[in-house]
DNA sequence: CCGGTTACAGTAACCGGTTACATTATTACA
DNA sequence: TGTAATAATGTAACCGGTTACTGTAACCGG
């Protein structure tokens, strides 16, 4: 053994093949042509000395990473299973690599993102993981972007997918007031900055107002998608002395469940008293003691279309600005429907 | 614009701040000592170039990718979510990369890993994500492995990380015979090749020896820790003519689902005439119509310990060869109890 | 005041691929 | 038969970092 445990180059099979490195590269990428049998020693020596090329050298070279980013905020909910594992079908498939990192753009301004131009060949990007400035950072220098569940500021040609929050919303909410005849109806707020948040607001609100009914502040209360704050906020808003309401819209499932517990503790029966909706359809949404009325967010396709999405740019077609997938509201039993199965 | 849109180098951070590259490279790695005022020149230049050293080119000078891999079965279940997020937070703090890949080893004998040697500075590899065979190929050549849930053969000095299966499947079991009285107890099968099963299937069978109670293979059904599965094969066993049970014990809580709705379709009430218990406490398993009597397992911290033994692998420091996690069993009411929370 | 450290900085080789360009042999065609 | 086109291959520069080696000046103890 000499000094250099060195591994094995595409040097070394040039020469055990008697070819020069340049014909070996050619045989391995098949970008030009080469005659049968040096082809036959080029492969057997390959298969010999078990040569497996080497990534960041083929990197360097061509300036391709051959793998792809994902950029979360976190990777606490059940959410980004279907994500991701839509996603990766996509990439995997494509032949890449995918480099999923979690970055608050919030929280760490001083530091890059963990993913980006210098380790991968394009990024996705999941709502507010980046800030607008780095986004048109790398716009300017034409990095290869998709955002999830984000629109991109209008000056940015930025390819998104996402799903229909407001109209799903709006359709839940209405269900709420035309089959139920609720009228109070609160609103859990999800994440600040959180886009499918604020559409699903703005459903809410446009149901209200379809149906003449005073939108009020005071039935609004933070969730931010979490089951936990959701509790606390909603039992915070039940100990002291509260609005009238019948109804929650929780903005995702995660937060419908704090509320239903909330309810429970403080003894209000659901649906009865007041009927509890959610979103997303989360797995666990219809296996609940009282299966969740909810909207049915396609996650797992929304990974897979921002894989497309993102080939198609790396491939130079042209991307789909926007793909919005749709949704629609499955009902259940937590409205007070009583759909039995 | 020129022809190159190249990118900025360390080479032109050096010519910016009068500086050679070398001072730039020891100052970005400060594994050299540079002058306060040279420094600050290097550091006001970086910022204003918005420079970011070029990961190939690093990993191809120094050999090391900065990048670990994590080499999975499939994304389906809601079960990886923690595992994700125990490893990625590791990861983060150590600033490097995960690179998720799915791989079945059995399916794609041809094709080599999505992740290894060549893209990744070791690998944490779930249960039986890899063969034997590419394990020791591994193994031989040095490449830092991790393995979780699964044990290595025993010629192969790879750290592993898992939860204890077979003392909580047995408690568990012991509290069904002790404490209801069952006797006639099923057993869902997990994924074959999949050790988590075959521990879990060995408590039960050592519960079962230690009470008296023969072994019956026929009370040993599919589950493939997948609650679809479970469904057609406890369907299919209750449609045809059955031996008598009064209890199933579920290698996951996902086929405890599974089981459920099939029994509950036969008009079969749980946990009165059959008590269900499952493995994992997921997510979602407190919050079931019958919360689910289960074995907690820390999946979350398995991946964080997979992340720190790994870290340790790289540092050269000695990994412990096996990490055994404990779990405990958590009694609701499936099984029949009735806590009252 | 002198030999020996030490702190700091520069030059250039090197990591392992790709590929522009050059070269030679072969075939096609007027 | 001469010439152009084409196929197959080789040479060497290049991608953007790291680092071994070298050099200089300041500092230190005797």
């Amino acid at each position: 053994m000499t000094r250099k445990s060195h591994s094995i180059t595409i040097r070394d099979v040039a020469r055990q093949a008697d070819v020069s490195v340049a014909t070996v590269s050619r045989y391995i990428n098949r970008n030009a042509p080469v005659s049968p049998e040096v082809a036959e020693r080029i492969s057997k020596v390959m298969a010999e000395l078990n040569y497996v090329p080497h990534a960041a050298a083929r990197h360097l070279a061509t300036r391709k990473t051959r793998s792809i980013g994902l950029l979360l905020t976190t990777i606490n909910y059940d959410f980004f299973t279907p994500l991701l594992s839509g996603l990766e079908r996509v990439v995997a498939e494509n032949n890449h690599n995918l480099l999923v990192a979690t970055y608050r753009a919030d929280l760490r301004k001083d530091y890059p993102p963990p993913v980006g131009p210098h380790n991968t060949d394009g990024v996705v990007v999941f709502a507010d993981a980046l800030q607008e400035e780095q986004l048109a950072q790398w716009y300017r220098m034409n990095f290869p972007m998709v955002l999830v569940h984000r629109t991109p500021p209008p000056y940015l040609n930025v390819p998104y997918v996402t799903i229909e929050n407001k109209a799903a919303s709006r359709k839940i909410v209405d269900h709420l007031i035309e089959v139920h005849g609720r009228r109070r109806i609160m609103f859990t707020r999800g994440l600040e900055n959180h886009e499918d948040s604020h559409w699903r607001e703005l459903g809410y609100k446009a149901s209200l107002e379809a149906h003449g009914i005073p939108y009020d502040p005071r039935l609004i209360i933070r969730g931010e998608f979490d089951r936990e704050v959701t509790y606390q906020e909603m039992s915070a808003f039940l100990a002291n002395n509260h609005p009238d309401f019948d109804a929650v819209f929780a903005s995702d499932d995660d937060s419908a469940l704090g509320v239903i517990r909330a309810l429970h503790d403080a003894d209000i029966p659901v649906p009865e008293a007041v009927s509890v909706v959610g979103f997303d359809d989360q797995h666990f949404s219809c296996i609940l003691p009282l299966p969740l009325t909810t909207v049915r967010a396609p996650t797992e396709e929304v990974g897979r279309m921002a894989g497309l999405q993102m080939f198609k740019l790396l491939q130079g077609e042209p991307a789909d600005p926007m793909t919005l997938l749709p949704t629609e509201i499955v009902i259940r039993q937590s409205c007070g429907c009583n759909e039995s199965q």
